[in-house]
DNA sequence: GCGCCCGTCCGTCATCGTTG
DNA sequence: CAACGATGACGGACGGGCGC
């Protein structure tokens, strides 16, 4: 087990939490979904010094009970819509989403780091534009696969590639050789904005280290930009569901007043 | 100003469900 | 079945309000 609680600070360059912008606007009401009074966890020392938590039998038991899996909430919202509230919209596969990815690897590494230890720039034509508008996806290629740049480049030469946010397409290129394969990566020893990329074909324990590591830091990564998403997901399903309890309040409202009226009229008649 | 409380945000861990 | 994404839970940081 990896989990360790003790390293927040050193592992997480934005956990800082430095003068976030808090949201304002959102109040969001307590919608329980399932009962959350777990019991303070126990926590102790595993072999490397890092604190991890002890469950016992009871606990883990209460624990998986507690955490019984509810749908996504934009799966809930869907079925909710689909079946019964035409006016509620549903949650796409958004483009929003894309958008805040976008935004969110604006941050992320315009480097990779040579098998030599030397840093060289992704972004080749303007670093300004890349950093302002961002990388989308970043794909390694082998040379030859790709039809356009294939042709000016010698046999063997490694491709990086990477989109930008307006869609247009930038290479670069690394010598055969030099790199067998990378792995991207956003070390908290960088500064913002730099990826790491190194060699596969580890044999020492300390590149073994190393590597887990680096394979720590990437989940970590994907996990924060992950957390993101749910969280906004997660408001997103809430003042879905805020709106659609305004509206059936209305609805009944509406209601009442109906068979109010229906009433005096029955009443009236039978006068 | 200071301490306390509360609400919010964020990163991380653990775990489940899905997918290739 | 391993890898990965989604998400609940947890704890820490931070800011605002409030009483002193």
């Amino acid at each position: 087990m990896d989990g360790s609680i003790d390293d927040k600070s050193e592992d997480s360059p934005s956990s800082s939490g430095s003068s976030q912008p808090q949201n304002l606007s959102t109040v969001v009401h307590t919608i329980t979904a399932v009962p959350t009074a777990i019991p303070n966890q126990p926590v102790e020392e595993d072999g490397e010094g890092h604190l991890v938590r002890t469950d016992t039998d009871i606990g883990i038991e209460k624990r998986r009970e507690i955490l019984s899996r509810r749908p996504s909430y934009r799966k809930i919202l869907n079925e909710l819509s689909s079946a019964e509230a035409p006016g509620i919209a549903k949650i796409e596969e958004d483009k929003e989403e894309e958008a805040a990815i976008t935004s969110i690897q604006t941050t992320i590494p315009s480097y990779v780091q040579t098998s030599a230890g030397q840093t060289i720039q992704i972004a080749a034509a303007n670093q300004n534009e890349l950093t302002t508008q961002g990388l989308q996806t970043i794909t390694m290629t082998n040379a030859g696969q790709g039809a356009v740049t294939a042709a000016a480049m010698p046999a063997g030469t490694t491709i990086v590639q990477y989109t930008q946010g307006d869609g247009s397409q930038q290479f670069v290129t690394v010598p055969a050789g030099e790199v067998q394969a990378y792995q991207i990566r956003a070390p908290s020893s960088l500064p913002a904005g730099v990826v790491m990329a190194t060699p596969t074909g580890i044999t020492s324990p300390q590149q073994l280290a190393e590597e887990s590591a680096r394979k720590r830091e990437l989940r970590l990564m994907k996990n924060r930009v992950a957390a993101r998403e749910c969280r906004k997901k997660k408001k997103e399903y809430v003042k879905c569901l805020e709106n659609r309890v305004a509206v059936l309040e209305q609805q009944n409202k509406a209601l009442i007043e109906e068979l109010k009226q229906l009433k005096d009229l029955y009443c009236h008649k039978n006068e």
